[in-house]
DNA sequence: ATTAAAATTTAGACCAATCTAAAAATTTAT
DNA sequence: ATAAATTTTTAGATTGGTCTAAATTTTAAT
């Protein structure tokens, strides 16, 4: 059994793997886990004892494949949590995150298998984020970032990858929702914004740092 | 703010008192915390601290009116978590327990309104136990124990006093679930108990240590 | 190749929640 | 009223997760 702690550490773990090659640094978990580098080492001296991380002193770490398990069971709840909390509650994409991220260290397979099911087997949370099978598969679904679409082209919103709440929120009063039609008349090529319409609507121009977070498909 | 640990305290003080006139006992309060008592006075001293509990050594213990409130909020969340998993998630009344004991410390409020929301402002929870408002006010309903009802004398099955999953299973194959009509038939002089028609079919012999743990109104 | 800067680990401490063993207070029995 | 039994509290230790300050290792700069 891994802890509140240990849970939330690797699937930090997970994600910062998932943005860059090779091993995650102290100091990066030091950021994501609010806490200092020193204790960040005690964890990772405790997670390796449970053959949770690969750890070598001063070379960073990685998951071993029960830790990348555990972390992927974890992030299949948080995300379903979202989704629950979206779908079935009301609450707005800006919102849910802090709420998730308690819910998702409540430990019982069936509650999790009925929430599922009670959502209709989501394949993706409010952000657009893919929600891993119950064993634990996470999919990959095609997408790219709205700064590598070409002026004409006509795409979908299907995710974000930044979760902030002022970001959302600012994508909420732009009209940019998940699922939304975006057509891209123009990329500036001084400053990298996007000339884009949204839902047939005349066009817009979204700054480089905003497109930049949006994936489209 | 209150911890996970402190919260458990305060509700599980509440529900003692409930059920017995005068402080709560600090042995007590190592049965239902499955620790030992010194682990007790250690948590009673800091609870005194906060003003949640009046605690004078070797006197036990009682709940100040901020304690009260604690300890309703945390009821109130627990028995509305209980409603969702039953009447959305379709669990069985037996099962639910254990989950809501860890579901009761997601601290809230948004949550917890939309929740009550979302299920109807239920008045009680599975077990027929009545949900505070959002305010801390109890309800406090009509019932009596099966025990109390005269022969001749139809009534509905509104609550249990006893949750154990055994218990609960019993209740099922026996056809007794929360809302079904009972008319009693007898009272048994020499043992207890109740010959009682259930939901109108052949009556049926229920000992006295069920009958006891049946309310009806 | 040295030196300076940055990252990481160790040493030693703290806090919350728990434990066991022993002491003190209260309650019950004689 | 005294002694015995029970309950409760204190003393001292442990564990998980965290901290600061200092030492060490790695990386970057000259
Ligand atoms: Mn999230
Ligand atoms: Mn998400
Ligand atoms: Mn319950
Ligand atoms: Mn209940």
């Amino acid at each position: 059994m891994s802890s509140f702690t240990e849970e939330n550490y690797l699937k930090i773990i997970y994600n910062l793997s998932a943005w860059q090659e090779g091993e995650v640094s102290t100091n990066a978990l030091a950021e994501q886990t609010q806490t200092r580098a020193a204790s960040v080492t005690d964890m990772l001296r405790k997670l390796a004892d449970k053959n949770l991380i690969h750890y070598k002193k001063y070379q960073g770490v990685r998951l071993t494949p029960e830790g990348e398990r555990v972390a992927l069971q974890v992030i299949r709840k948080h995300r379903l949590w979202e989704v629950f909390l979206v779908d079935k509650l009301g609450f707005g994409w800006d919102e849910v995150h802090p709420l998730a991220e308690e819910l998702e260290h409540i430990n019982s397979e069936k509650l999790i298998q009925k929430l599922d099911a009670f959502l209709g087997h989501p394949s993706a949370d409010p952000h657009g984020d893919p929600i891993p099978d119950p064993a634990g598969r996470m999919p990959h679904p095609e997408h790219c970032r709205l700064t590598e679409v070409v002026p004409g082209q006509a795409v979908v919103l299907v995710g974000v990858t930044e979760h902030s709440a002022p970001f959302l929120q600012f994508l909420d009063r732009t009209g940019l929702t998940l699922g939304c039609r975006l057509e891209v008349v123009e990329v500036n090529a001084f400053d990298g914004s996007v000339q884009v319409g949204i839902s047939g609507n005349a066009p817009q121009f979204v700054s480089q740092a905003v497109a930049r977070n949006l994936l489209v498909s």
